[in-house]
DNA sequence: CCGACGTATCGACAGATGTAGATATGTCGG
DNA sequence: CCGACATATCTACATCTGTCGATACGTCGG
């Protein structure tokens, strides 16, 4: 059912009738699936973790006492960030060994960055 | 129960030591705060729709209809923005404006930065 | 082939989260 | 002072999430 009260409420008041940007759906969906990942301490430490490592990739097998997590917690939140892109796993025998995607932080970084430019007036 | 067996295994395995920096739990919690309010595709919107609005503030009158939202969830979502620092609120009369907090997206930013960059090798 | 080991999955449970209706609070116009 | 309006809070509920013990899966060494 289409919305087809004509709002003249904003006709008659101060408020301004409306400027920001409305984004997509399905990009909103993607960044939030993103930002999402990331709303975890163990998965934000996880992830500074990984993106530090030597080589830029880091054994799974010393996470759990690092992060003072069990071994299946420290599965669970690998597998959100697999699932969100941010991360990538390799298996090397009997050792995993994840690996951070840099396009997909690119993403968040480049969509928090036309937040912080606000609108591009000047 | 303390762990008393000497993980020599490590010593015995192939896996590399360990190489990847811990940041601090503080700021872990810190920046996990600030993802998981951006952890919600209506948030996301929310936020792109203020930091993109004319004078950098919108009212809050008309995202319910501009979102899909009611009016209480709107409420909802704006009060953990807010929480999380992303934005501010201001009250003009009897409309809220809410504009965006530059600082505290480049917290965010800076973060994913550091990660995009891996180890500072070269 | 077997036992040790690294890792993922399953099951369960407490707690957090998103959503919206009903209601309260506060502000303006008359 | 009262009614209209914008917004926040309360309440309730279904769903999701983080956590870990138990267990299954896959790989290596002997």
């Amino acid at each position: 059912m289409p919305q087809l009260t004509l709002d003249l409420t904003t006709s008659g008041g101060v408020c301004a009738p409306d400027s920001g940007e409305l984004i997509a759906t399905e990009r909103a969906d993607c960044l939030a699936e993103i930002f999402k990942a990331l709303g975890d301490p163990a998965r934000v430490r996880l992830l500074a973790h990984i993106a530090t490592a030597e080589h830029g990739t880091a054994c799974a097998c010393h996470m759990p006492e690092a992060l003072g997590i069990s071994q299946p917690t420290l599965s669970h939140h690998l597998k959100k960030l697999v699932s969100a892109g941010l991360v990538t796993r390799e298996q090397r025998g009997r050792w995993a060994h994840y690996a951070a995607t840099p396009a997909v932080l690119d993403v968040a970084r480049d969509f928090l960055g036309e937040a912080t430019h606000g609108p591009r007036c000047c």
